[in-house]
DNA sequence: TATTAGCACTACCCTTTACTGAGTGCTAAT
DNA sequence: ATTAGCACTCAGTAAAGGGTAGTGCTAATA
């Protein structure tokens, strides 16, 4: 289907595929009016606050043909019109990106990185929490990926009879921990060796690599005879293996609960089904670590039919060498894009450089 | 002040410290009426679904003086009886200690315990998730406290020029991992050296202990002159410190603000400041540690005024040698006490068992 | 003397009704 | 092409009235 469009160069109503600028500094209106009262915008109060003259008739002959375009809805006759999907697309399209921020914020912002040696993990927690604490909504951010985190050290601590703890740091300053049982005990000299042998074999390597190199050698018969390298191998196996799945830092839900926007049981309950599986949020953000900068899903655009109320918006974080993971912040579709994107994509970047600095590369 | 009682023994109405039976057999009655439906319960309904025979009218009376006596309040003169905090004191108090639990419960918490070999915070987070989902109201933990925890291990690995990772491990079997800042650098064989020292001086020492015994050696002027022992105190001093403050897991925090009871914006408000701060409730658990068993904290009886419309249910988790910390849930002051308590009794059962097994002791 | 039936009374809750106000679409005048 | 004017729509609010579940008090009862 063709669009219509609204161009006062010819007579009567076109078909095209963009507004005339008149149409788009009202649409453009609207959504700001609409994101700060978060009430229908009506003919009349917008003749006032928009920069232009124009009488409130002119201005529904404008909303009337937006509204058939598919950027107003109205949600009941005699109601003023609110922004679609389609418009906040429109209007985020439209923005410089990335928006201005304020001095203020930039250095509440900053205060992420101001505890120097903090492990990677509480510098995302911290930022989360800043960002929620800032947007006043749900914030998210994916741990750093462990099947593309390249290892810096391993070491195996033989902590009693049957268990060895394994502690993996990868090359993003990263730590994990894991215990791993074993029937047959170990001298700890002797997993000294093994360590050695695991840091010279794969220092730099991903895990995913190391994953798949110890599986080749489990297959090439020949190691079996040699002692070390057999009990390596079968150490690294489980040293190795999918330890955590990409992990998620969740802050600020209760701040959807209490907006406005979410006041209705049903779309409230979803949106916490949502966030308890975790998965297809965490799934979004691996995502948008494929891209730079800044992403942006508005409603329904989501493919997650919970999260079809909420816009999300994203930005990956990263150290000299690898994308590790993003943050993001969801909230409704009426959320101050301006604000919020410039926040998410500021935010990012002082993770990255925190980060980088915490880095072994 | 002299309480007035109701004793059908005496004429007219007595003062006294105790109810008689039957008063009690009513407010018992109106308690798990009102537990049930949460609506005022007013004469007419309760003379239906007590036990034994009594007119509206005579009821009337009895929550009459119920009512007189603190237990019971009316929200406008027409309405029925709520329970007051007393009430449910009254109510805990006379329950079996504790309650039962049905076997469904039972499997469902002791799944927590499943999973062979993980680490003790992954059990803690299972838990609280779990009794998040069974209560469905919000949930509690606090991590095995650091100062009271033993030592069991220590390990320091160099990972870069001007970084040792400092690994923790407690008799509880909770690890903790650290990076420490020097300015120079030592080879990773003297770090060894440095780590053993530092096992065999302190291993089975409380934190706290060390903590204090490095102190004392610090100011122990001998020690300056011998190399090793000097370094040691020096990476001990820093490996040791107040390295993670008491933590705690929160779940089903959103279960509470879908709790009808809690729909008041004012309520809902203050007790998300309450959980954002943490350390109130960390104060709770805290206290909690120090008895055994379930505690039972009711609305205006907490200190912290954001909690004065919930009830706290906790009880203390531990290993063979110490009591480690404890689980807790929040809810509403008229939950179902017996269920809840019972749950949390049962999971904090559970929990204990299956982190003594993870211990080293 | 304790209990109960009866009665007048109260206040919330729900529905109906009416009114207001912000908004619309359409038409005719500019 | 734009605007003024007008009839119309519908959410929201407030007032009015009936229904209901509750109360307290008094007098009758076992």
């Amino acid at each position: 289907m063709i669009k219509k469009v609204i161009d006062n160069g010819k007579k009567g109503v076109r078909y095209n595929l963009v507004l005339n600028e008149r149409a788009q500094l009202v649409l453009h209106s609207i959504i700001e009016n609409y994101i700060q009262s978060s009430e229908p915008i009506g003919s009349r109060t917008l003749s006032k606050t928009i920069g232009i003259r124009l009488s409130p008739a002119t201005i529904r002959n404008i909303m009337s043909d937006l509204a058939e375009l598919g950027y107003l809805i109205q949600n009941h006759t005699s109601a003023g019109r609110v922004p679609t999907d389609k418009a906040y697309r429109f209007y985020v399209n439209s923005l410089e990106s990335p928006p201005s921020i304020s001095q203020q914020i930039k250095e509440k912002i900053s205060q992420v990185s101001n505890e120097q040696g903090s492990q990677v993990e509480a510098i995302l927690a911290e930022a989360v929490r800043m960002l929620a604490e800032l947007t006043k909504f749900a914030c998210v951010v994916s741990t750093p990926k462990a099947s593309v985190s390249r290892l810096q050290r391993i070491e195996l601590i033989k902590i009693s009879e049957d268990r060895i703890l394994v502690i993996l740091v990868t090359k993003a300053g990263v730590v994990r921990d894991k215990i791993i049982f074993t029937k047959d005990s170990q001298s700890q000299e002797f997993l000294n060796s093994v360590a050695e042998f695991l840091n010279d074999k794969f220092k730099d390597h991903s895990m995913q690599e190391i994953r798949e190199e110890i599986h080749q050698s489990m297959v090439d018969d020949r190691n079996r005879y040699h002692d070390l390298l057999a009990q390596a191998i079968r150490l690294g196996k489980k040293a190795f293996e999918l330890n955590q799945p990409g992990e998620m830092l969740i802050d600020g839900q209760m701040n959807l609960l209490l907006d406005s926007h979410f006041h209705e049981q049903s779309s409230l309950r979803s949106l916490i089904d949502a966030f308890d599986q975790k998965s297809a949020i965490m799934k979004i953000l691996d995502d948008s670590m494929k891209h730079k900068g800044v992403h942006i899903f508005i409603g329904i655009e989501n493919d997650l039919i919970q999260l079809q109320d909420c816009s999300l918006i994203t930005a990956s974080y990263r150290n000299n060498q690898n994308v590790l993971g993003s943050i993001g912040v969801v909230g409704p579709t009426s959320m101050d894009y301006k604000r919020i994107i410039s926040m998410v994509d500021y935010t990012a970047k002082i993770l990255s450089k925190t980060i980088t600095e915490q880095s072994y590369d």
